[in-house]
DNA sequence: CGCCTACATACGCTTGACCGTATATATGGA
DNA sequence: TCCATATATACGGTCAAGCGTATGTAGGCG
């Protein structure tokens, strides 16, 4: 069943959401934990919502140890990722999509590639 | 209040507010009753999802006689008719998009302009 | 096995969205 | 003034979305 337009501006329209799809979209993959602080939400709420977003067709996501990593879906229609693109480019510089970017990159202890360095 | 992104993507998220949306954003402008004849909804029901719209500040309101004529609002900001122009692009052959376009065109007795051919 | 961490989900609750019906308001014409 | 049409809104009801808390599951390590 493909993603109708109706289901995508529904997952748009949840704050948590859409903040989640806009990092995602900018950072290519990102865990549950490093969602949960980026966005200063309760991990339970991120889950769940990455859940929705994941029962949409939206994201997938890829256990790798302890993490499950989630990024857009490789077969997210055209329009839809333009959708993305035109929306994170009009609100780059505007709370909380700012700041989400700004806690993630501030973030200690992330998992994954960065801890290699 | 500017429109947020939120605001948008709830109104958009909607099946009868977004018909009306890529009704209007490809025909102009359209009174509540050609809106009310081509979803083939009840008029209280397109009212109070144009009224949303309108307290959004998506479109506005202009009446003339019995008539009152919604469009998109002129201020309606870049990012936002953006994604209106997309969203319309994507699903221009799919139901019930193309068929309220159609039951629009085929309606009878249409007000406006139109009636003065 | 036992423990810790990361993540998912079940539960009960509250709030708000949307609905249809009924009624109010506004305009134009007889 | 009275009526008809077009539109808006008020009312009461239903249902689903989202929430926090608590608990289940899965993987890694000793």
């Amino acid at each position: 069943m493909p993603l109708t337009t109706e289901a995508l501006f529904r997952a748009l329209a949840d704050p948590t959401r859409l903040r989640c799809l806009l990092l995602l979209h900018g950072q290519g993959e990102l865990c549950v934990c490093e969602l949960t602080h980026a966005l200063g939400e309760i991990q339970p709420k991120i889950s769940r919502h990455l859940a929705q977003l994941r029962e949409a067709g939206i994201v997938t996501d890829r256990r790798q140890g302890l993490w499950v990593y989630y990024r857009l879906h490789p077969e997210l229609p055209a329009w839809a990722r333009e959708v993305l693109r035109i929306t994170a480019d009009g609100v780059a510089g505007q709370a909380p999509y700012a700041t989400d970017r700004q806690a993630l990159a501030d973030m200690p202890n992330r998992p994954g590639a960065a801890c290699c360095a």
